[in-house]
DNA sequence: GAACCGATTTTGAACGATCAAATTCGGTGC
DNA sequence: GCACCGAATTTGATCGTTCAAAATCGGTTC
């Protein structure tokens, strides 16, 4: 295999000089037609590719993006990020970004992480996900001025001393609303909310779309509170169907809920009792369920133009944050017959 | 913020000249105890990291490995991938690499990315996912001496005019053979198997391991083929069941037709009826289906291996094609009481 | 026709690391 | 005391690109 050809031998085969070659691939507009022309066509004939880590020692960016990805939780979930991770792969791309992953167990070793990468230069830009409140890792990078946004808000507990992030986030609040207007248009007026505990930012947004539609509808149902369990949703909703009989459908803050709250209907025989996910993951697409689906691929499209403008081609210097915009995703409810389990 | 220290400032600030310093970080049992000590704590004194993109330069070598992400299928499965991408991640960053992620859509579109990525010095070696028969891609990569491992047999038909190359998969025949054996025990001698249409490798394989059993125990049952799809497996269970009541058990080749067997069988009265599937996916996990667990946390170790040998810290250069080995991991079975969904 | 101008192109230097070759250093052997 | 040896260390060159400044070009102006 013969060595791979350099700016210097395009220069040559189009009798110009390196830099104008520099300039065909990075300033196009500034030289001439005929030129440009001329060392394009040198370009193809030798199948040029410039070497990345030389343009990245000149230029110190390294057009990349890091990307940390969770530890495989054994949950149902997951697939949002997967599909988040995804898209914004394809979009980099677009973009002429690239997306390394890198592996971390705590917030201290993702630091430790993003340190390296950042000093190294392997990366100009990361994408933080699964915030919390009192991220430790969103402070770090503002100090050290490392462009960032987050996949999720930040949730933090409002001492409002430090400037809020860049972020973009899928709207649960606007999930639930769309999935209790869906029940209560379709199904009756007692709908009830199946949920996780109160205090984390995400379970108690997409609570507050159910109580918005209800009260919207001069509506009433019960609220029941659960772990992220599909066992104990099960027991749970089974409890309180008992006591309750007369809910006309169930709006969950997850898929797992919702699986665990539909197997107990059926348990009930009431197998066509209406219920809402949240997250379409395939676990309810195979049992039929209803759900709101989080639409990943918009979320990275936002994090890109978060990052690097709605055009650029390069994370913005200034960096995100010294201008907190944000993204929000309207979810889009996805609707279907429940699987009737006993047939 | 002050500019990065280079390997200059290390030397200037212990002493000694850079290729020293250069030695301690790469090779450092050429270097003397005392001065070792010296560079290093210079090295942390001034919080010293490497700039990746020279030694990039300087190496020819990036150290890094290209993964394609698959895009979301839509279906029930993609865990497995996102675990052996996540697994990945983790072990290359111990053996001092990282994983570099591109999109496409087509075997070509795929095929001209990794050649963007390979010429511009981006990346080192590449995993292939999702193999199939006839693959473009490998040929490829052997021709232009890319170094490559795939996660998946290659299926080839066999003319043997091309050598083989490195893979790593799961030995699904294994898992197969587990599942039925556990049925034999467990269930009774009639276990029926649940597969796809002939003619894929991992279908057909998965098949063997059900043959192999049964043989092995002179036992007999039904053999059902049917599309990756929930509801087909269903009516399909259904119409075979009906036929057929004296099943013991049935073995899937996938958690999407196991489903639908399951809920086929529950459907006629006989949710006990043990069914096995195949990827332990959350869908089945929330079922309380038991499954066959594909661990490919332990495919990504042999990955690794066979691209950069059982303790390297870089790429193996001639390459593993030239001695084309393979890792084939033993899956392990998951046994769960199935949920009574009627209860 | 000489000075001048903006547009285009070329030249010299630099990015930060490692390779290859040269040098220095301690210690031996005679 | 001097030549010699291997180990440790230093020096000069280089990887391929882009930045900054200098040079050239084609055409106007006075």
């Amino acid at each position: 295999m013969a060595k791979a050809p350099t700016v210097q031998d395009v220069a040559r085969a189009a009798g110009v000089s390196r830099q104008t070659v520099s300039n065909v691939l990075n300033a196009p507009d500034i030289v001439r037609e005929p030129t440009r022309e001329r060392v394009q066509a040198a370009i193809v004939e030798l199948g040029y590719r410039p070497h990345a880590a030389a343009r990245r020692l000149r230029t110190r960016r390294s057009s990349t993006i890091g990307v940390r990805l969770d530890p495989y939780a054994g949950g149902i979930s997951g697939v949002v990020l997967d599909r988040f991770v995804h898209a914004l792969t394809e979009r980099a791309g677009e973009r002429g970004m690239r997306v390394l992953l890198y592996a971390a167990r705590t917030p201290d070793e993702e630091i430790d992480r993003i340190g390296d990468l950042v000093d190294g230069g392997e990366i100009d830009a990361v994408v933080l996900t699964g915030t919390s409140r009192e991220d430790t890792r969103t402070a770090w990078l503002q100090d050290r001025a490392v462009p960032f946004v987050a996949f999720g808000r930040p949730w933090r507990s409002g001492d409002g001393t430090r400037p809020a992030h860049a972020w973009a986030d899928v709207d649960g609040a606007a999930g639930t609303r769309a999935a209790t207007r869906h029940l209560l248009g379709a199904a009756g007026t007692r709908i009830a909310f199946l949920g996780w505990p109160e205090g984390s930012g995400t379970g108690d947004d997409r609570a507050r779309g159910w109580l918005e539609a209800m009260a919207e509808a001069g509506a009433e149902g019960p609220r029941w509170h659960t772990e992220e369990s599909l066992g104990l949703a099960r027991e749970l909703t089974a409890a309180a169907l008992a006591e309750d009989p007369d809910v006309d459908g169930i709006v969950c803050v997850s898929d797992s809920l919702a699986i665990g709250a539909h197997l107990a209907a059926t348990g009930l025989g009431r197998p066509e009792l209406p219920v809402v996910g949240f997250d379409n993951t395939p676990a309810a697409e195979a049992l039929g369920l209803s759900s709101v689906e989080q639409l990943p691929e918009q979320v990275a499209a936002g994090v890109l133009d978060l990052l690097m403008g709605p055009t650029g081609s390069a994370v913005l210097h200034g960096g995100p944050q010294d201008d907190p915009a944000y993204v929000l995703v309207e979810p889009r409810l996805v609707v279907r017959a429940a699987a009737d389990l006993a047939r």
